[in-house]
DNA sequence: TATTGTTATACTCTATAACTATA
DNA sequence: TATAGTTATAGAGTATAACAATA
């Protein structure tokens, strides 16, 4: 990366290119980048048969434990009915296993299977990898560090 | 504070607040973002009874002056059986109105009614101010300035 | 043959409501 | 009564295929 700072800096606040009026806003911006890494991550997920809300749910499993799929859906943000789809996928795909819980007869208990863990372990990198390819564009790890934690301040 | 040293030890690049394995991922943060700006700006347009694709709309059509429908379509990255729907919906509110083009009867012409054109400026002031309260934890405007910058580096 | 607008259709992602079995 | 999982269903947003009119 041997470019000028100045080059990536917009130093006034009117855009000057054509057709900055769509693409120089916020929701435009947003929209496309949030596309290209949905590509890079989709393609690097791929080989694991996997996808990148599936690979959310196994974030969530894997930092929580082996866990109910109300807890799970609450942690993920998403509706309890869409958690049942998720698990449904991931369990065809011998990832996770539904268990019954003794103690509360209401819940299953979601963990993975063995080779489900080293896939998420492999997966994981590649998605880890597929987003250091995304902010390849940025200056340096200091760009992509502030603008993740830019995004984590507009996220409340 | 007296737990293994194990646990102690701060990682180079890894955020240490609980749950950061989800939560701090890119995915996760523009997911996030994303919607967050999504809501203030459909509760700023609300009034002027457009949502955010049809304000796009509006802009390409400003920026481009009287269209086809596929043009538009083009510059918005969309389909064109999408623009259909879209310039459906824009017209049934009496924003823009299709003529016919009499040079190539295939196409129409897009543009924006009298009273249309007024309620784009009003509702893109209003989504201007969105896209400021959305910002507005930034630490300033050369933030905001920079956020957009990188963006538009990682839209290729 | 190719292009513009259109319709019909389908797919993805997600949510709400209602059912069941448990608590 | 309330909760966990499930099913049925519906809505938003989008795309593909096929058709009519026109070039």
């Amino acid at each position: 990366m041997s470019r000028d700072a100045s080059d990536q800096v917009q130093r006034e606040s009117e855009p000057s290119e054509p057709g900055a009026e769509l693409t120089g806003r916020l929701g435009f911006l947003f929209k496309h980048a949030q596309q290209r890494l949905y590509e890079l991550t989709s393609a690097a997920l791929a080989p694991y048969g996997i996808n990148g809300r599936e690979l959310a749910v196994l974030l969530v499993l894997d930092a929580l434990g082996p866990t109910s799929q109300q807890d799970a859906a609450r942690r993920l943000g998403v509706d309890r009915t869409t958690m049942v789809a998720l698990i449904d996928a991931l369990e065809a795909k011998s990832v996770v296993v539904r268990r019954p819980y003794e103690e509360d007869r209401r819940r299953n208990v979601v963990e993975f299977t063995e080779r489900g863990r080293e896939l998420f372990r492999q997966a994981r990198a590649a998605s880890d990898e597929a987003e250091r390819r995304f902010l390849d564009p940025l200056l340096d790890d200091a760009a992509a560090e502030q603008l993740k934690a830019q995004l984590r301040a507009l996220c409340r």
